[in-house]
RNA sequence: GGGACUGUGGGGUAGCUUGGUCCAUCCUUCGGGGUUCGGGACUCCGAGACGCCAGUUCAAAUCUGGCCAGUCCCA
């Protein structure tokens, strides 16, 4: 949707140097957009033009005094998004406008043709000049981003897009673009999974992506589970496949076969093994940048257990594996054990990682799954146990994507954009010289040395020594999230002490001889603050409710006592319009008693505190 | 699966109702020059688009048909 804009045509038709008479129809007049028009062409009269303005009423009863139209642009064009405009008669050798700094851009060039400018800008049009008025005030800041809190997804998405992290222009639906920026802070995220996963034992292997139908279909739940959002690669060439392939959504069905094959010995066990590619995923729903793609960036770990005990133990390592991805992160987050409807197609059960976002919105940032022996018979993989006995492997998932970056943006972004920690942030400090005309080489030579020494210590720095000003530079860097920046001045240069304001704003001044330390340091209070701003974000997200009637647009994620049952936790995913997302796996963010009578049916018995929100 | 809507430079848009005033406007972007540079500079010069294919017409961004792509709503 965007900023809030609209089109009101106020079409005045007095030459110029009489009275122009603004009103509106009744009911369509919005008295707040005649108020900008007014102050709009108030402004063309403080600059000494001929143009008067005078309202006559909204209720149209004198408009036929010059007064033509007053009406939102979507009625007649059908597009969002344009500014108001304001048309007004004028003589063609009186132009009526104002400089341009007297109207403000938008914010990345949506909207706003703003051309109020010069006499050869402003368009005629039967007779008329027309000019653009933008849905702002005169003198106002560039506009911001969409709120946050209100408009939750124009504002991902737009500071998606302002922080350059992907192209969404390739033309097929849910495939995105990784441009430089974001490939590089996908490989950061990647190298904390990969730090974490090989830490518990995990080793990297790769399998195909194409997967034999034969195969896909064998496991029954988990072909019914995805056979909808498969893609299938029937021909080669031009001959048709005898056995159509699947390209895989996940990857059970392509590495089970040969788990099969490995795995013949108690000896052979634990397998622990995990691989990070892409997956396909045929979405129908609207697909978003990070959040819901169908060309999946993928981590998966997928292990052979002796028993269901050890499959239970990888579950729990798995989950403290994740504590300290997220801790690099900085996400709070919540495990929740998935209701048994909701669970992973073949699993025997789910263990979701879901992060609230606002607004009672949350969002699933991976999961880990205990299959049991669901996947193990139908493949067969199968050791032989001490004893001589013929055993089936239990086994468990775990599965990761870059709905982690669209996390990191979600929780961590604010109305300046991106705010990216220090772990996986693309460039962890940005090095801006200061030019100024008395300033000489020193700026650019120290900024240099500075930005050289950083990399010699390991850290992700960037000299921006563009010909923009700092101040553009600084909005630039700001929106794309770099948690560190470091102004490079005459005064820096001649003290060899740099200023550094980190993406919360804090400032402070860094000697060059210490640099790497300093920025060290700077780098994990501002780590630490990043997280205490998440976490204090997280305990404000959740409140219990005792009544279905409460869930009702609800502002939170909501804490419920539930019975357990499939029916009643239907009603509860109605009443909140949402879904039951499922029973808190670690203890909650605040401890709670004991849970009431379920909120559905007010059965006391064996009720359980659950977790109900609407996930993105 | 059903319905509605939308496709104009790299991004955002105007023009379409009523075909010609449009080798298509403005902002932004990009290339070049100059003045600048401590929080989104100014200025000059230049570059860049009517989704595709047909049809109607003296004339099509505009009207008609088909196709393709996308968005939203409902199942």
């Amino acid at each position: 949707m965007g900023p809030r804009e609209h089109l009101v045509e106020l079409v005045g038709d007095p030459p110029v140097g009489q009275d122009a008479d603004l009103a509106g129809p009744g009911e369509r007049a919005d008295l707040a957009l005649l108020a900008r028009a007014l102050q709009f062409v108030e402004q063309i009269d403080r600059r000494e033009e001929r143009v008067r303005v005078g309202v006559l009423g909204v209720d149209g009863a004198e408009t036929d005094r010059g007064v033509q139209d007053v009406r939102p642009s979507d009625d007649r064009t059908g597009h969002r998004g344009l500014p108001a405009e304001v048309v007004v008669s004028v003589d063609r050798h009186d132009q009526a406008h104002g400089p341009r700094s007297m109207v403000p851009r938008e914010h990345n060039g949506s909207g706003a043709p703003a051309n109020a400018d010069t006499p050869d800008g402003a368009r005629r049009s039967r007779g008329r000049t027309r000019y653009y008025v933008p849905d702002a005030p005169f003198g106002a800041p560039m506009a911001e981003l969409p709120d946050k809190r209100t408009a939750f997804m124009d504002w991902y998405l737009a500071v998606v897009e302002a922080s350059q992290l992907t192209d969404k222009r390739y033309p097929v639906k849910g495939m995105n673009v990784w441009t430089p920026y974001g490939f590089r802070a996908r490989r950061q995220l990647d190298a904390v999974l990969v730090r974490e996963i090989e830490a518990t034992g995990s080793a990297a292997v790769e399998f195909p992506a194409l997967i034999p139908s034969t195969e896909f279909a064998k496991e029954r739940e988990h072909i019914k589970g995805f056979d909808a959002q498969v893609y299938w690669v029937t021909k080669g060439g031009l001959t048709d496949l005898d056995i159509p392939l699947v390209l895989r959504p996940t990857s059970e069905t392509a590495m089970y076969p040969i788990f099969a094959v490995w795995v013949r010995s108690h000896r052979d066990l634990p397998l622990n093994v995990y691989q990070i590619v892409n997956t396909f995923r045929y979405e129908t729903k609207t697909t978003r940048p990070f959040i819901r793609v169908r060309e999946i960036h993928f981590f998966e770990e997928h292990t052979c257990q002796a028993n269901e005990a050890h499959a239970t133990e990888r579950v729990r390592s798995n989950l403290a594996a994740f504590r300290r991805m997220a801790e690099a992160f900085a996400l709070p987050y919540l495990p929740i054990r998935r209701p048994e409807w909701d669970k992973f197609p073949g699993a025997f059960y789910s263990v979701a990682l879901d992060a609230p976002v606002g607004e009672a919105r949350t969002l699933q940032l991976g999961s880990i799954h205990h299959y049991r022996e669901n996947f193990s018979r139908p493949y067969g993989i199968r050791y032989e146990a001490p004893d001589g006995s013929q055993q089936y492997v239990h086994q468990t998932t775990f599965g990761l994507s870059e709905r982690l970056l669209g996390a990191i943006v979600a929780v961590h972004g604010d109305a300046k954009g991106a705010v990216f920690p220090s772990a996986v942030a693309p460039y962890q400090v940005v090095v801006i010289p200061i030019p100024g005309s008395e300033a000489g080489e020193g700026p650019l030579r120290t900024a240099t040395e500075a930005t050289e020494r950083l990399h010699r210590h390991g850290l992700r720095a960037h000299l921006d020594g563009g010909d923009e000003r700092p101040g553009a530079k600084y909005y630039r860097w700001e929106t794309a999230g770099v948690p560190l920046r470091l102004e490079v001045g005459r005064r820096e240069a001649d003290s060899r002490s740099l200023t550094s304001v980190d993406r919360l704003g804090t400032k402070g001044r860094v000697a060059l001889d210490r640099l790497e330390h300093e920025v060290a340091e700077r780098l994990a209070e501002f780590d630490r603050a990043l997280r205490a701003r998440a976490d204090a974000a997280f305990a404000a997200a959740f409140s219990t409710a005792t009544s279905l009637a409460e869930l009702a647009g609800s502002t939170t994620v909501r804490i419920v006592a539930w019975c357990g049952s499939e029916e009643c936790g239907h009603r509860i995913e109605t009443a909140i319009d949402g879904a039951l997302l499922g029973t808190p796996e670690e203890p909650l963010p605040t401890p709670l008693g004991d849970p009431g009578p379920c909120v559905a049916c007010g059965a006391t018995n064996g009720s359980r505190w659950a977790v109900a929100g609407r996930p993105l």
